[in-house]
DNA sequence: CGCTACCATGAGCATCTGCTCGACCCCGAG
DNA sequence: CTCGGGGTCGAGCAGATGCTCATGGTAGCG
């Protein structure tokens, strides 16, 4: 891209390049002034500008804290079409990690909520930790609602309805909890339970929320849905077997971000992918080492708008997308990006 | 001014505003969508890019050809309130040094005539330089008129009437030229040949000029005006003594750039001061050595819009400035420099 | 507790900027 | 000489930007 620098460029045009910009970006003379200064049209000035910037006569850099990754986040947001992108310091102990994670995360939302926006909320121990660090400027009036069924080991800080209730307890605001487990015996008493008017009703809300806060699991022997209980390890192997990389809020996906069609899905009580498409902004929350695969799957099923992640995960997912190539979502998004550079 | 960097900013600002230069400057967002994506409002968005370009945390750097002063010519710029200041490089012989200042006069003359443009013409060495390297892209049917008289050494190349011609010659239009000496003897012959139809023709052309270009004499006894014959050593000291520090087109000034009210301004045949100012862009052209004092005081004159000085002059200028403090004409323009960085 | 001075905030506006589009020019081929 | 293609140019416009101003909130002080 962007070449050039003192070489291969006629030292006349270098000259005005020169001159032009520094009457622009140092003086802040106006387009127009310029044009009259030198016996230029105004579009004739842009012009020259442009070709400052791509020629690397007009060099923009930015002094950025040594902790951020912004390239990294750039990367992330380019290969899987995201709105946004958090990329988090690394931490050698995974509690570090996670903390430094949620307390992005936590930012996140602080940013972003507003009265009356409703929340929806998965499970996980990286969405868990997000209430500590939770703390907007004045206590709002949100909803947080569970949008995933629990883990049979209740009340442990990783279930939505502990969440839920941690966030509004922290920034003011309702919790609006989900009784219900996450997955049930069989589809049958799904229904029964989605008929159940405290069960529908949380979903509901759920299903309005303009923000989500999730977490993206894994389909490893150690991942949350074993551990807390929800699925058993055979269950899990068969996930796997059918190509299950990772899923979100229960909705397993394989590497290609296609939602497996497994048995579970007929048993889960959550939100579903279609549900989460509808809700303008997702937040997906990731620490846990060694987990791109899931990463990469969920992201490109398209539902994730913001993610936010250590920088190994981050490093990693990109690794992984470039290899198995399909990229993601397609990017449809304009490139508006060389006006300043 | 602009200092900061990642000192004395508080860390959480310090992210903000790298993340938020960052997607402006490097991802070409808008500033709403900017706002959008951090629950910002748009005018937020703008102050806290204009804190970061004034913090230092996005530096916008242009990279100049090294034979470029631009902070040089900014400075005079700024100190004399001059529409723009050219500074060629240092050269040790003064021919070459001749040359390089004339070169660059040229050009400017090149980039600023139009068909039709009416240019005032000087005299001087300096002046008399510029028309070897003035090459316009195409024929312009321009008007050179000589401004002030001739000496009475007729012909030298350093002769209003003969830059007129060679001018003409070179980039096309007409040479009108003045038949008078520069001074005479008496204020009567002064006006007996300002009522010639033939002089007071080509000084009207003159002073309805757009351009002029003119240098900047000295007082000291190698002058041109001494040299070439116009004053004898006598009235150049006279003047001296009176506290004439330079001239412009023969109007001495003295170094706060005031006229002085010799004698000598009764027998002038040239453009006035006033005639001077009245025209739009006033190129003066310097290069000879040791004149700081004679180009400060003709600046602070504040007939000057236009000075191509070579880089030795241009330091000792500014030296001088600042060390009789008066600066020179009050600068009114407004400063819009800020927007940039 | 009330008051004042200060500052941060976002609506609104005038200006500036990027870009599209038709006109024009130059140059080489036919 | 005529014609077409590539390229440059500036008018014009929609959108982005910088700035002003009225408002409200806050900290310091009586």
């Amino acid at each position: 891209m962007r070449r050039g620098l003192p070489d291969d460029l006629d030292p006349v045009d270098f000259e005005l390049l020169a001159r032009i910009a520094h009457r622009y970006y140092v003086d802040g003379r106006t387009q127009e002034e310029i044009g009259r200064e030198y016996g230029l049209s105004r579009p004739k000035v842009q012009r020259l500008l442009e070709r400052a910037r791509w020629s690397g006569v007009v060099d923009i850099h930015i002094e950025a804290p040594p902790w951020l990754q912004l390239d990294l986040e750039g990367q992330l947001r380019e290969a899987f079409n995201l709105a946004d992108a958090i990329v988090a310091p690394a931490r050698d102990e995974a509690d570090d990690q996670r903390e430094v994670v949620a307390r992005a995360a936590a930012r996140y939302l602080e940013r972003h909520l507003r009265d009356d926006s409703i929340v929806a909320v998965g499970h996980g121990r990286d969405a868990g930790e997000v209430p500590r660090f939770y703390r907007p400027g004045r206590r709002l009036t949100c909803t947080f609602a569970s949008a995933m069924g629990g883990s049979p080991r209740v009340d442990t800080p990783t279930n939505p309805n502990e969440i839920c209730r941690a966030l509004a307890e922290r920034g003011g605001g309702r919790a609006e909890s989900l009784y219900a487990p996450a997955y049930v015996e069989s589809e049958e008493m799904r229904d029964r339970l989605l008929e159940q008017e405290a069960v529908a009703h949380t979903l509901d809300v759920a299903a309005r929320a303009s923000v989500a806060l999730v977490g993206i699991g894994g389909t490893d022997e150690g991942c949350t849905m074993v551990r807390s209980g929800c699925l058993s390890l055979a269950e899990m192997a068969r996930l796997r077997e059918q190509g299950a990389v990772g899923d979100i809020l229960g909705n397993y996906v394989d590497g290609q971000g296609r939602q497996v069609a497994s048995p579970h899905s007929g048993r889960l009580i959550a939100l579903s992918l279609e549900g989460l498409r509808r809700i303008e902004t997702v937040i997906a929350v990731v620490s846990e080492a060694e987990k791109p695969r899931a990463i990469a799957g969920v992201l490109r099923a398209g539902v994730v708008d913001v993610l936010v992640l250590d920088e190994v995960n981050a490093r990693a997912v990109l690794d992984v997308a470039s290899a198995t190539a399909s990229g993601g979502p397609v990017s449809l998004k304009r490139h508006a990006a060389d006006r300043h550079r």
